[in-house]
DNA sequence: TGTTAGCACTCATTGAGTGCGAGTGCTAGT
DNA sequence: ACTAGCACTCGCACTCAATGAGTGCTAACA
């Protein structure tokens, strides 16, 4: 009985970690086996298994009791063991029916609705984030007059988000100057990556513009805090927190405490995926560095349309969930989605 | 000792309600006699106590506890018997700083880092609540013209909100034809109450536009969806919800589980208080039809810009919290952010 | 050499039994 | 009308033993 992986002992570790997904307690040998035809003896089983202990991809809660798998076990069988089962065609149909009756042009709200369904079919809690703005372009910029010395800044970009801001002057701007103003930052701005909206640029269009300095100014700050605001704030979207109590690992108030305490800063546990390639992401919470995620498994979805992100999903849950459902699920949303997005050529507007 | 309501019965029930808010334990006649200087015994408090309970103001858990207030007993203790305590100075300067330090003009995000702060302050949790469009007017309207036959209608109303949606059309429309159309559209519609924006209206629109007919309903369908849509969702900001589980008596699974679906459907707990004049409103479970509620207390508090509801914000807890704290904060900070809303005039725009 | 049967051991969980203490209701005396 | 005193009631915390699932180890076997 060598010390090192084979076959055997991941026929094993997968019996164990599908059984501890089911029943959420420690599997002992005698349990695997008479559940799973291994044809070893118990005895032989619990070699096996001490042999995965000390490798890493079991814990034991005490001495006495079964094992469970670690972080390192669920990861194998993440990457390696687990197969995917199909949906029943009543899932496949509901799902296609939901997508089919999303009415909204913009993608915001089919991203809401998509999470929101998949919070339902999963039984876990959702985050939705849109994509930082910082990488997106400008599309279009329309600066409104309105009563009292405010103009209203309508900013559009490209994957389709559309932020407005107010601001505040000393004098309403004649209709003319604020047309040329709104001309020139078209002119200027259209086409720009939002990251490279800097000072630098400030100052080169300044020199384009004579006389109006201050409004000018006013204007284009409000307009370049407008973006940034936008990319800060209102960035997700969350929902089916109370699905997760129905885990019985979350009866604990100290670990309810620690998943409401990081829905509410989502910045820390959800970042961008932009650059990764990967269209979807398992991670547990002993990979993050934050140890009041340990306990759970966020599973990221990345939406894109025409290769440009549009937004992030991802599901929160328990590290002992069904994984395989879970994947099966979300690859069918997906493709579902895509359809849906391609027919009705949504990718050009908020 | 009549079995009625004295001015004993009511200093008794007092202490019985400030202590179980403080210690969170059912209240005995010894625990009264020794911390509250009542000046009769103990036995004749548990006289009064029994009266207090037959009169439906007490509960007790079993036969050999102490008791604690039922909902009528929270209700005389709110309305009749608390006594408002003042804030510390240190309290009083961070409402001031908090307030004067919120950067924006527009109501949303200025009644968002209200309920925030509210939050912070009472360690409850919060949902602030946008009114519902149906009674304000119509200010302005802008329709702007995208790419790929697409329009961009942004709809600004009375007390500040700002909505945009996009219409598709089956051709892109000549700019004068779409002036023609936001110009009519501001005419006819501007200072309009919303809910009176029906059928009716729509068609003796149609008169005066010949020619358009087609994409005139189109766009004014769409305008007026979006008014609804708008109505119904992104009304509610949520926050605070781990702060909840401070308190003892939500370490209960279940209790945890009510709170969170309830929190997920806002519409089942918060009523729009428009009509009432109150501008704080405390609620007990009890007195909501939704079971799932009976555990907790809800305080209502309504904001207003020249007499416009501009926005409620709700602090949700458990019904056991200290009434008189809560209440001093909200009036000081309603003061604070009274003053600093006149002082901007932020009641011309979103 | 790998596999298995058997056995002693460990440890969480359960339930019965106990004492304690806070609190009540009742009664009799002031 | 008030109070002192006392018997009574529960919930709670604690102990203790029994239970049972599970392990590690050893010796025998193919």
């Amino acid at each position: 009985m060598s010390n090192q992986m084979d076959s055997r002992k991941l026929e094993i570790l997968k019996a164990i970690v599908t059984d501890y997904i089911m029943t959420g307690e420690p599997v002992g040998s005698r349990t695997l086996e008479k559940k799973y035809q291994l044809g070893i003896s118990s005895a032989t089983i619990r070699n096996e298994m001490s042999d995965l202990e000390e490798l890493g991809y079991l814990d034991q809660l005490h001495s006495s009791s079964g094992r469970i798998p670690s972080a390192k076990g669920y990861r194998m069988y993440i990457d390696k063991l687990m197969t995917l089962e199909s949906l029943s065609p009543e899932e496949v149909s509901f799902i296609e029916e939901k997508i089919i009756t999303m009415a909204a042009f913009e993608i915001d709200k089919i991203m809401k609705q998509t999470a929101m369904m998949l919070s339902e079919l999963t039984n876990l809690a959702v985050v939705a984030k849109k994509p930082s703005l910082s990488k997106a372009h400008v599309k279009n910029i329309q600066l409104i007059s309105m009563e009292k010395n405010t103009i209203l800044a309508v900013i559009m970009v490209d994957h389709g988000a559309i932020t407005h801001k107010l601001i505040r002057l000393n004098h309403s701007p004649e209709p003319e100057v604020l047309m040329n103003i709104c001309n020139l930052l078209n002119l200027k701005l259209k086409d720009m990556n939002i990251e490279d909206i800097n000072l630098h640029i400030v100052n080169s269009l300044k020199n384009d513009l004579e006389g109006y300095d201050e409004l000018f100014l006013s204007i284009l700050s409000a307009v370049y805090e407008s973006l940034n605001e936008e990319a800060q704030e209102n960035r997700y979207f969350v929902d089916g927190t109370s699905k997760i109590l129905n885990y019985p690992e979350f009866s604990d108030v100290n670990k309810m405490k620690d998943f409401l305490g990081l829905l509410e800063q989502p910045d820390l546990l959800f970042h961008d995926v932009d650059d990764s390639s990967e269209d979807m992401l398992i991670t547990l919470g002993e990979e993050l560095s934050l140890p009041e995620a340990k306990d759970f498994t966020i599973i990221t979805t990345s939406y894109k349309i025409n290769d440009e992100n549009v937004g992030t999903i991802n599901l929160i849950g328990p590290k002992r969930l069904d994984y395989s459902k879970v994947v099966s699920i979300i690859n069918n949303v997906k493709k579902e989605l895509g359809k849906r997005l391609n027919e009705e050529d949504v990718n050009d507007g908020g």
